[in-house]
DNA sequence: AAGCTGACCAACCGCGCCGAT
DNA sequence: TATCGGCGCGGTTGGTCAGCT
């Protein structure tokens, strides 16, 4: 048993959009629109292609006013902003980027912002002092809060001038930082995606007695 | 020049949600 | 109320390309 196929995959093309396919479907949803049904289109517009994929290509690629290509600094500060206090919810991220797609979001924040924040928060040296969006090395620094809190690394927004902060408490991740005020609790990880760094002092405690009293399993991971 | 590796990204897959019946 | 079908979403895969050995 298992899920009903959403269309005959036997009679399906599958694989890279071609041209021609492109404008059938362009051509047939600017001229008659989706009628609020993909499953149908496909056939309608004499497309072999399943109606997911028809949706899919039209959201990402030709539907109008989309925008492909490099993501300025303010996008990016955006995506880890609301990463940090809504996780993996591309659509919502989505929505506050006029022109970009949720794919093309994941896509950039598991390529490449990811590695940045990773960088970021695993490096103790100058090693990530290249990095283009910071203009202040990470710095060590020591916790006067709480003992549980190993090591923290500091670091300095260039297009915003926020600084945020990371802690690497027993082995997962909190970071302050931004200007949201709620806390995230994703699973494996908490975020604190909060805070003027100016206060954070203020929370630590706080943040590390939320770590310690959660009940979720992730503890002793990693952020990715 | 050829093979290998990693980065990137388009596309697919399967699940959850929700409205219609 | 239960079931079904379609939509939307996030995770994952696989193809392509560039850089390196």
């Amino acid at each position: 048993m298992g899920r009903t196929p959403c269309c005959d995959k036997a009679n399906v093309k599958k694989g890279p959009w071609s041209p021609e396919e492109d404008n059938k479907l362009k051509e047939f949803i600017e001229k008659y629109g989706t009628g609020g049904n993909w499953i149908a289109l496909p056939h309608k517009a004499g497309l072999r292609r399943c109606g997911k994929s028809c949706r899919l290509r039209w959201l990402n690629y030709l539907r109008p006013n989309i925008k492909h290509g490099e993501f300025s600094p303010d996008e990016d500060m955006i995506i880890c902003n609301l990463f940090a206090n809504i996780g993996s919810r591309w659509s919502v991220i989505a929505a506050q980027l006029p022109g970009r797609t949720d794919n093309d979001i994941k896509n950039y924040w598991n390529t490449k912002l990811k590695k940045r924040v990773l960088g970021i928060t695993s490096t103790t040296t100058t090693s990530s002092s290249s990095h283009e969006r910071i203009n202040k090395p990470p710095i060590q620094m020591s916790s006067s809060s709480s003992s549980s809190l190993n090591t923290s690394t500091v670091f300095q927004t260039a297009s915003l001038q926020q600084y945020y902060k990371m802690e690497d408490i027993n082995g997962s991740v909190l970071m302050f930082g931004s200007d949201y005020n709620q806390n995230v609790d994703l699973g494996n990880y908490i975020f604190g995606g909060v805070l003027p760094y100016d206060h954070h002092n203020v929370y630590e405690d706080e943040f590390s007695q939320l770590f310690t009293n959660s009940s979720h399993e992730g503890a002793g991971k990693f952020m990715y």
